[in-house]
DNA sequence: TTGAAAGCGCTAACAC
DNA sequence: GTGTTAGCGCTTTCAA
C-alpha cells in the first residue's frame, strides 16, 4: 500500500503509483516492472504475473506522457475544424475517429469558430503537446502560419475541406467548383436571373475576384460566377453575400430578397435552414416566391417543407480518407503530395420554382446606380 | 543552427529545438531560459529578448508533455460522449469547449458510440493522459468501474446527461422525467391511448421496471408510464421501443404502427427524424395518422412538414454548467456534491392530432395474447 | 531474464 | 538576476 496524503478536507487521496511502486512491492527492479506493464522486452511469466498483481493492488495507471516523452511517440493524432456543430464536421469527424482509431491512434479535437486566431492557438497546442500528426480544415486560405508550422516540424499533416495557397500539402476536399456550377445551372434553367449566393464566411463587401478566405467557398462563389458567365447572365445582377465576422444570416437574406433575388444559393446546410426560417417568417412562399438550394444533404432536407434540392458531398468519405492518407504518412508513406478532389452528387427535390417576376424589365436597371452586388 | 539529420527521403528535417538549444545559442543556462520561455521566475529584460530571439531562431516549440510532467499541472480536461453527431451533443459539446478555455484549460475530446467497452477505454486514455478533470456522459448507469477509477483517482469529475447508480457525484441533468410526462399528457388529452416510445439507447425487449441503461432514457420511460398510469391508461398497451445494439429505428417504427401505435414519442430529434422519413415511406400522414412528438428541438423540427412538438432541452446550459462546476472544482472547490437539474420547455406545433381509431374496440383485445410491449 | 543507470524536456529549489 | 542540480515517470541501452 502507498502512504497516503492526508487532503486539506480530511479525505485520504493516494498518491498516483508508479512503476517504481509496483516495483518495490513486487520485489523487482523498475526496468522489470516496466517490461511487464508495457509488455515489451522479455520477462519471467512468474514475475510478470507478480507485477501485474502488485500493478492492480496500487491501482497503477501507466502515465502516457511518460512513455511518450520516452519513446517519442503518442499514438495521437490532432484534427482541428471550425465548427463541430456543423453536421457537415460532425460527421467528418465521426469518419476521421473511426479510421484513425482502427489503426491504433487516439484523437484530440479542436474548435476554432472559423478564427484564424483560435486556429493557430489550437494548432500550436496539439504541436506542443507532440501529437503524431494532424487533420486541418484551414480557416484561412492565406499565409496560414500555424499550418505551415506542422510541416516544418516535420509532422503529417493533412488538409480537408479547404486548402491553402502556395502550400504544398495532402488535401482531401470536395469538387465545389463543380457543385456550385451545377447548382446554379438548376436555377438557371428554371428561369433565374438574380440570384444570392449566401455564406457565413468569407469577408464581407465581396467583390468579384476577391480572395475568399475560405477555399471551398471559394471554390463554390467561383462554379457560380462560371455557370452565370456561360449562361451570359450579368454578373453584376447577382448578389454574393458574405457574412465575415457578423453572426447570422438573416439580414443578408432582407438584403439579398430587397435586392430582387428570386433565387439562394445557401453554402451549407445551417444558412438553409435559416434561409428557411426567414422566408417563413416574411410570409414568403418557397419555392413559388423564392427558390433555394443547398449544400449537404442532413435528413431534415427531405423531410422540410418544401423539401430541398441539394448538392449532397460524400462527407464520410472525405473524413475517412483524409484520415487513411494521415495513417499512411504516419506509417512512413513517402512521395508525392496527394490532392485528392470528390466529386458531389445533385439530388433534385421541391425547393426551386420559375421565378415570378419577369426579368425582361430588371434588365433595364442593371446600371440603376445603388444597386449592390455584394454586402456592406 | 540545429544539425540537420538527414532523413530517407533526402529532406532534411530538424530535430525539435529544447531549452537546451535556446540557452546555448542565447550564451544563457538552460534555467535562464527556461523562465523567459515560460514566463516565470524574473529574467533581466536584455537577456529575456536575447532569449526570445534564439528562440524562434531555432524555431523552438515547448513540450507540453515535459511541462506538465515537471508541473503536474496538464490544463487540460477530456470529454467523453457517446455521439458527436447527435446534435445534442454537439451543442453541449460547444458550450463545454466554451467555458472551459475561457476558463484557461484545453479541451480533449472522445467518442463511445455508445459503447460501455470504448467508454472505459476512453476514460483510462485520458486520465492516462493526465487531464485535469473530466466531463462525462456515461453510457451505463450500471457499476460503471471507469467513471469511479476518475475519482479514485482523485481526478474531478462532472457527469452530464446522465448519471450511474451509486455513485455520489457531481452532475448536470434535465429534469427528463418530467419531460417525458409532459410529452405523454400532450398526446393522451390529444385523445391517444395506445402509444410508442422509441429510443436507440437501453435494451430491447424492455419490460416495465427494467433498468435501462441510459438513465436520461430510464427517466424519460418512467415520466411517460407515470403520465399513463395517472391517466388511467392500461400500461400494457403501451409500446416501449428500445433498440438495444441494432442499428436503425425504421423496423421499430414498423414494430409500433403495427402493434396500434397511434402517436410516438421519439426520445431524441435524430429518432425523430426518421419516423418522419418512416412515416412518409409508408404513405402514413402525420399527423391524421400518426402522431408524434419528441425531444429536443433543433431548428428543423420547426421546418419540417409538418412541423414537430417538441421538448426542448437547454442543452447549451447543461453544457456550460457542467464546465463551470468542473473548473471550480478543478479550482479547488470542497463541499457537498452538486446534482444540477434543469428544467425543459414543451413547444406544441403540428404534430399531434386525435387518433382516428376509436379505442373502444381495441381496449377489448387487451388480453389479447401475442401483443407485445416490448421488441424482441 | 534481470538490474543499474542514463536520458526524454521541462520546472523548481537552492545557492550565489 | 542567474546558474546548478535534482527530479517528474517512463523506456532503453548495456552489463551481469
Amino acid at each position: 500500500m502507498l502512504e497516503e496524503d492526508a487532503e486539506p478536507d480530511g479525505s485520504a487521496r493516494q498518491r498516483e503509483a508508479t512503476v517504481a511502486d509496483v516495483a518495490r512491492l513486487a520485489k523487482v527492479s523498475k526496468a522489470t516492472a516496466a517490461r511487464a506493464l508495457g509488455g515489451y522486452g522479455s520477462v519471467n511469466e512468474d514475475t510478470r504475473l507478480r507485477v501485474l498483481d502488485a500493478a492492480d493492488a496500487v491501482g497503477y495507471l501507466p502515465n502516457a506522457l511518460a512513455r511518450t516523452m520516452s519513446t517519442g511517440r503518442s499514438h495521437t493524432i490532432g484534427v482541428v475544424l471550425s465548427d463541430i456543430e456543423n453536421p457537415f464536421f460532425a460527421k467528418a469527424t465521426r469518419a476521421i475517429s473511426d479510421v484513425v482509431q482502427s489503426a491504433g491512434f487516439d484523437v484530440v479535437l479542436c474548435n476554432t469558430d472559423e478564427n484564424p486566431h483560435n486556429e493557430a492557438a489550437a494548432i500550436d497546442l496539439l504541436l506542443e503537446k507532440r501529437v503524431a500528426g494532424l487533420i486541418v480544415a484551414p480557416a484561412d486560405r492565406n499565409a496560414n502560419g500555424a499550418v505551415a508550422r506542422v510541416t516544418a516540424q516535420g509532422r503529417p499533416l493533412v488538409l480537408f475541406d479547404r486548402t491553402v495557397d502556395d502550400f504544398e500539402c495532402d488535401s482531401v476536399i470536395a469538387d465545389n467548383r463543380r457543385g456550385a456550377y451545377e447548382l446554379a445551372r438548376v436555377l438557371l434553367r428554371a428561369g433565374h436571373r438574380r440570384i444570392a449566393f449566401l455564406s457565413t464566411l468569407g469577408q464581407q463587401n465581396y467583390r468579384r475576384g476577391d480572395r475568399i478566405r475560405s477555399t471551398s467557398v471559394a471554390d463554390r462563389v467561383d462554379g457560380f460566377e462560371a455557370a452565370l458567365d456561360e449562361a451570359g447572365v450579368e454578373i453584376a445582377n447577382q448578389i454574393v453575400l458574405l457574412d465575415g465576422e457578423r453572426p447570422g444570416i438573416d439580414p443578408l437574406l432582407t438584403h439579398a430578397v430587397h435586392h430582387g433575388a428570386t433565387a439562394i444559393i445557401a453554402s451549407d446546410s445551417l444558412i438553409a435552414q435559416h434561409v428557411l426560417h426567414g422566408a417563413k417568417n416574411r410570409g414568403l412562399a418557397v419555392p413559388e416566391e423564392l427558390s433555394l438550394v443547398a449544400f449537404d444533404d442532413p435528413p431534415w432536407t427531405s423531410l422540410s417543407n418544401p423539401p430541398v434540392t441539394v448538392m449532397a458531398q460524400p462527407i464520410h468519405d472525405i473524413g475517412a480518407e483524409a484520415a487513411r492518407l494521415l495513417v499512411r504518412r504516419l506509417d512512413g508513406l513517402k512521395g508525392d503530395v496527394q490532392r485528392i478532389v470528390m466529386s458531389q452528387r445533385l439530388i433534385e427535390r421541391d425547393s426551386v420554382a420559375p421565378p415570378r417576376v419577369k426579368f425582361h424589365d430588371l434588365d433595364h436597371q442593371e446600371n440603376k446606380p445603388g444597386l449592390p452586388h455584394s454586402c456592406e
